[in-house]
DNA sequence: CGGTGTTTACTTAGCA
DNA sequence: TGCTAAGTAAACACCG
């Protein structure tokens, strides 16, 4: 059946995890970090399906943002009103979908905490280390602590999730120059979300695009008013068989009815910001690319310990250039969050 | 208080 | 089938 009437797409479950919805919505936004509000709304308004029991997936969806180190948390500016802290993605996440499933990644984002150098008696949160080889540490007891809302001294700021979303263009830039050059790999969501999905299906004929396409979701039309609905035009053609395909594979009776989703594919990173990590240093990803070494880190420190020192904090780059993956002069200092200064690993097969 | 965050613990489900 | 990622439920700390 073509087309099962119409409730199709709305009853059903879209074919992604928690992690991916929210990958999405940040990398849609701007300013590439959302308050969980926003988060939500992204959702809601594409995805019908999570229309109802909000409390339950809301409450899942904030599990995955805590639990999981591809998400970071970056303060809100003190002029910024509202609630929470905006959510930004880790900017070593990576390609957490590469592997075309946005149901299932390969293998966790985890933070490597920085072998146990806390300097910061703060203790912070527990980054529970991540294992690359195999399990983590189930049972370090996490001494709790947390909630110490993370910086202790709000010096100020240099704010990070500015007003004005100028910056931005870096990031554009690295995106670009990332697809140019063929090489994607930073969060595949972005993939997911637009631009090179082209090649993506070339390349593989993943399943990632068909699922994007998916993504399109409901009516088109709605998304019309939101932002781009950028690909709908392109891949069409196969997207829609592979789509289909993979819907099915996934065993989500989709239906062409699935319009696009619309993100702007500009960037891929984020500033990232203060709290997190310092230097992430990937251990990375890609097989492609070279142990770098690198961390300049070290110096990079200034004033950052606690704020990115302005948003142009670059972006891992790792778009960009492969080659030298990883630059990110975010301070290594704070070690309280997440990412204090954790090397963040990808711990891939 | 209610929204936001964290963390446990357990169940469900994908993938190799 | 086993390992582990993902989903769910829930207790609990905080902050505005």
């Amino acid at each position: 059946m073509p087309r099962p009437g119409k409730s199709s797409y709305s009853d059903q479950k879209p074919p992604y995890s928690y992690i991916s919805l929210t990958a999405m919505a940040i990398q849609h936004s701007a300013e590439k970090m959302l308050p969980l509000s926003d988060i939500y709304k992204f959702i809601m308004e594409r995805f019908p399906y999570y229309r109802e029991h909000t409390q339950r997936w809301q409450n899942s969806l904030r599990h995955n943002l805590s639990f999981n180190d591809c998400f970071i948390k970056i303060p809100r500016r003190p002029d910024q009103p509202g609630k929470g802290s905006f959510w930004a993605l880790h900017p070593d996440c990576g390609d957490m979908f590469e592997n075309g499933s946005f149901l299932r990644r390969r293998k966790r984002f985890k933070v490597l905490r920085a072998d146990h150098t806390h300097l910061h008696a703060g203790s912070a949160k527990g980054a529970p280390g991540a294992v690359p080889g195999g399990h983590l540490h189930p049972h370090h007891h996490h001494h709790a602590a947390a909630h110490h809302h993370h910086h202790p001294q709000p010096p100020q700021p240099p704010p990070p999730q500015p007003p004005p979303p100028p910056h931005m263009v870096h990031y554009a830039a690295a995106a670009a120059a990332a697809s140019t050059s063929g090489f994607k790999h930073p969060f595949a969501i972005e993939n997911i979300i637009g631009r090179d999905y082209k090649g993506v299906l070339q390349a593989g004929g993943l399943p990632l695009a068909s699922v994007m396409h998916h993504l399109g979701y409901p009516v088109p039309g709605q998304l019309g008013n939101v932002v781009s609905s950028v690909w709908p035009h392109v891949g069409v053609m196969d997207s829609v068989a592979a789509a289909t395909a993979a819907a099915a594979a996934a065993g989500v009776p989709m239906g062409p009815e699935y319009g696009a989703f619309g993100v702007p594919v500009k960037a891929l990173c984020h500033s990232a910001s203060q709290s997190l990590p310092a230097v992430p240093v990937p251990i990375k990803p890609t097989p492609a690319l070279p142990p770098v070494a690198a961390l300049p880190a070290a110096l990079a420190v200034p004033a950052a310990a606690q704020q990115p020192p302005a948003p142009s904090t670059v972006c891992p780059a790792a778009a960009a250039s492969p080659a030298v993956s990883l630059m990110e002069p975010t301070a290594p200092s704070a070690a309280e969050s997440k990412g204090g200064s954790l090397h963040s690993v990808l711990v891939h097969s």
